[in-house]
DNA sequence: GTCTATATTCAGATAGAC
DNA sequence: GTCTATCTGAATATAGAC
């Protein structure tokens, strides 16, 4: 049995506002507005507009951290690496989307100091998986590609995964759709 | 030899600013200061913020549409003509980073109508190179990939071109980046 | 937890003189 | 084309009563 706190409604309904309108263009009337109270009463969940995006930004980018820290302390070849790492995003982008979404498009409203901690967690993201493609291309498992080039244009074709779950929750299969993007990303589309 | 109107001096230095902060950001008071006048003149050039907004966005976007539609037309085969449409990202981001930024950025501020005409051109865009994968899979010189993730697992695997060239004007070599990613789109990173 | 009321700040945009 | 002054609206956030 589920039970939800009204503070998780808040946040949720938020969530899904900043998801539609975006973090600038969503003010505090309207998320109080889908509570159905008045502005004020927002101010007994939160302390600040700001501490919303901090929090759902903040706990998704560690999600992503773990997964990615797990897969990269396992015994697999980087190859089997990767694929759990696409895995990984297709997963959490199917069960979150709305929080990937603030992850793409959202992140730039943080101020500092979190906006910098937040940039320099995304570095340290990349960092990794540009680990794991410099251990693929040594084991000889990938080709001699170069790093800085593979890792941007591995995590950027991954990175509008969010939006197809975030349109049609029901008709996406996430395994068929891991299935494709490992099948291009290893193999490309020349036959 | 160049020359530039104060117009013309006015977007750019608004277009410089909308990239840094964002459009909603970015204040007419802002971009007033850093063309050295008041707030009021900056309406001496356009009518309204959006303006300046929808000014870019449809330039840009009309830009690519023309790059498509001739490789489209062109007598080349598949695989060409997707290298063609690569190399005509990596040119098109290496020469106006900040227009290409506001594409992927800040669309999603337009106001209705314009909002809709955009989506309209971007969903057409997507299209037409659905159009060219699948006649790459008729020709058998693409493998039997699903056209939709194929042509959202592409079109997102070079949209962070724009930031490489914003970030560092001159380090990077556009024909060398060309040729990293075709190999990563065409052969894959497996060896 | 809910409301009313309000402080504060700041945004886009216009009028009108020089 | 430039300025001063101002309108108008809206946003985040707080105080304090019930």
């Amino acid at each position: 049995m589920k039970t939800t706190t009204r503070r998780e409604d808040f946040l949720q309904a938020s969530l899904q506002l900043i998801h539609e309108k975006g973090f600038k263009a969503t003010t505090m009337r309207a998320i109080a507005e889908r509570m159905d109270f008045d502005v004020s009463n927002s101010y007994n969940y939160i302390t600040s507009k700001q501490d919303i995006l901090e929090l759902f930004l903040f706990r998704i980018s560690q999600e992503f951290h773990h997964a990615m820290d797990n897969i990269l302390a396992s015994s697999y070849a980087a190859d089997e690496k990767l694929k759990q790492v696409i895995s990984a995003h297709v997963q959490v982008s199917a069960q979150k989307p709305y929080e990937v979404a603030l992850m793409v498009n959202e992140w730039r409203n943080l101020k500092e100091p979190k906006y910098s901690e937040y940039v320099e967690l995304r570095s340290q993201y990349e960092r990794k998986m540009s680990k794991l493609l410099r251990a693929g291309i040594k084991e000889k498992v990938f080709k001699q590609v170069d790093i800085k080039v593979a890792t941007a244009v591995i995590l950027s074709s991954i990175r509008w995964l969010y939006d197809a779950f975030a349109k049609s929750k029901n008709t996406m299969n996430p395994v068929e759709l891991e299935r494709q993007i490992v099948a291009l990303i290893f193999g490309g589309v020349m036959r």
